[in-house]
DNA sequence: ATAAATCAGTACTATTTCGGTACCATATCG
DNA sequence: CGATATGGTACCGAAATAGTACTGATTTAT
């Protein structure tokens, strides 16, 4: 199906419910509430964007989560990133000497293309862009990498 | 790791050995050969491209597999949908009311247009394309849909 | 100082998916 | 009819995923 993760997908709405108050600290009891998901879930997803710095952490009473920098500075790909690691559609577009049919296969290098316009698409989407309910006219130009 | 399945990955390398002779017909065993896979493997994803209408089959001896049509009008989107069903990032991407958040996230539009970018994406470059060693210049444009 | 609230880290388990294999049926050619 | 191939189904083991539980550390408030 090609998709990412469900913790990718619930990371993405909780930013989303970060990102609309960014000034205050939320606990993760608030956020769980807020997208309806189980407390454990939201609290294991936060620990993961924290430590991808996408968002800082107040520990203590009244402490709880914040976004690190402002919506717009926050990608679609790097919350994918931090949920998933680093975007590679294939074993050997992610990391090279694994396949072993390297020598055989020739797709090796256009797969690695393929990735770099899906990571730019992601990269091209913005935390701020995913509030917006559906609103803004015209494309957002993506490319794939030259000479592909 | 937002990746396609390894068999996806194999049927593109099979495919490629098939495109490199078209007009031929190719045994399983001799593409299994080509891109050094199992037999089995290979046999299994060559009846899902079968299915999907990507190749043609023809049993009995000296049978085997052709591609359906040229490798200028198969993409890698055909490939990854015969693999693994219809493109969709997210659940709810995919198939509406599946999630339960949907009324509380308002991301779920975005993702959609993430997705639809995505397969476009993938869309536009052909079997022919991946055969290329690395050549071709400029980029190919693609576009998000309109109001993200 | 103590208790409460809240995040940090680790470990565990159940479920699902994925990759791989085996088997038998069916079709074609000689 | 027999050899060679694909078609279909079913199965199994391994790995990834999702979810849960527990314990520790830190901060605030009283």
């Amino acid at each position: 199906m090609l998709r990412v993760s469900k913790l990718t997908d619930y990371a993405t709405a909780v930013m989303a419910a970060l990102a609309d108050a960014p000034a205050r600290v939320h606990s993760a009891q608030e956020l769980a509430e807020r997208v309806r998901l189980e407390l454990p879930t939201v609290s294991k997803l936060l620990k993961q964007l924290a430590h991808a710095g996408l968002v800082d952490s107040f520990r203590g009473v009244n402490g709880g989560y914040r976004l690190a920098r402002a919506s717009e500075r926050i990608s679609v790909a790097d919350i994918v990133t931090a949920m998933e690691g680093p975007i590679g559609m294939t074993e050997c577009s992610a990391q090279s000497g694994l396949c072993g049919l390297e020598p055989h296969c020739g797709v090796r290098v256009n797969w690695q293309r393929i990735n770099q316009a899906i990571a730019e698409a992601l990269a091209g989407v913005s935390l701020a862009d995913m509030l917006k309910p559906s609103r803004r006219r015209g494309a957002i130009p993506i490319h794939v990498a030259p000479s592909l």
